[in-house]
DNA sequence: AAGATCATCTTGACGGCGTTTAGATAGGGT
DNA sequence: ACCCTATCTAAACGCCGTCAAGATGATCTT
């Protein structure tokens, strides 16, 4: 059963299972969605009995953790080139945003899960966390450049945390049937992206113009 | 085994086991959390055998879209008891905003549940849908009521939609670690939520005050 | 080259799950 | 008293996640 395993079929037993079993779990995921994704169905995508995981992972979470891994990966990509396509710096965060939520509706499947996985380990994973070169100082770097100095940090760390709710809120509700007639009114779904990123202003804005008109 | 069950403790058969079937699946819901709901250990809670639900409920899901009636009602309840709270009309989002995040936060697998029911129909459910005495419309009309009529229906809708994800981001994500020197910052869970919930304006404000300034 | 070693994979099993079918049971209508 | 229908139980099906035991084959030692 081993014919010419050189380097490249199956270099060892079945080959970088590891990585096959993942790439069969995101197969699995585009294909047919998140229910359908049981630890059996990967293994039989990829070939091996429902057992050859358990040597590779500890369980069916730590499978999903490295799936979730590779999505966040991709969403940083994402982010970045959306800055890097950024006119200017006042365009910055929406253009970054409107990355985020994009990608969210692309892979819908492949977001549920990295968010169900940051979910039970109650943090962002690895590529998001709060150091140099990761989704999160991107996030508020671009927005430090475009506040200006005069913000203190605090308020660009409570706002770069804003944002983030915010982009998840929409990436996760921006499918339901409520939000059509706003997105045919804008006509299209990039459109009312950017409309609803842009209205996240008005609310706390009018009542802060309230408050210092009054007191 | 049918003793004495005139109107109260076993109307028929059994009682009126929809109810208890509901009623049982928010119990482990909330002693035990979503991953311990099962259509089974729903029906042993409720002291009746496996196929005992189907009866009065198609599958699990419509199970779950009872439970998850309930928890909109109950949230809705939160909410229009926030609005009655406000001082004054500049606060009414803010709390209702804040009142929306601390339920989700005091019944995390409730919330869970709804949101989950909600995204596989693709819709808010029916407390919720844009239409009289609605939480959604409870929520434009605070909203319209605050920034003045000189604001357009679609800008008011827009931010309607915008404040609403916001709210939902942050009701999911407010439980990562990750937050947790911000919230040590500010001294509490309740005021790191309205500082993110005012904060969420300083992005498309300062993008704004940039175009004004530049054309 | 031969044997020991160890990671890798398979087989088979366990209990739990959602769901269906067939049969028991008990209220209500005639 | 009778049937009828709603309600519930018993038993089974296939799927799931997981584990223990054994087979397989690559690598290492000598």
């Amino acid at each position: 059963m081993r014919e010419a395993a050189t380097a490249e079929s199956r270099p060892y037993h079945h080959g970088d299972l590891r990585r096959a079993l993942v790439d069969a779990a995101r197969r699995i995921l585009e294909n047919e969605g998140p229910s359908a994704l049981s630890l059996r169905a990967v293994a039989r995508e990829a070939g091996v009995s429902p057992a050859a995981p358990y040597h590779h992972f500890k369980d069916k979470g730590e499978l999903l953790d490295a799936v979730a891994h590779l999505g966040w990966d991709a969403l940083g990509e994402a982010m970045t080139a959306a800055k890097a396509r950024a006119a200017d710096v006042s365009a910055l965060m929406t253009e970054i945003g409107v990355a985020y939520v994009l990608f969210a509706q692309q892979h819908p499947a492949l977001y549920r899960v990295m968010y169900d996985c940051s979910r039970d380990q109650e943090s962002l994973p690895e590529g998001m966390e709060d150091k140099e070169d990761s989704a999160y100082c991107l996030v508020r770097e671009s927005f430090r450049k475009m506040v200006g100095p005069e913000i203190s940090d605090e308020d660009v760390e409570l706002a770069t945390i804003a944002a983030w709710c915010a982009a998840h809120g929409l990436a996760e509700m921006s499918g339901f049937r409520q939000f059509d007639p706003a997105k045919a009114a804008l006509g299209g779904e990039e459109a009312f992206l950017r409309s609803v990123l842009s209205h996240l202003g008005m609310f706390p804005a009018a009542a802060r113009a309230k408050i210092d008109g009054q007191g």
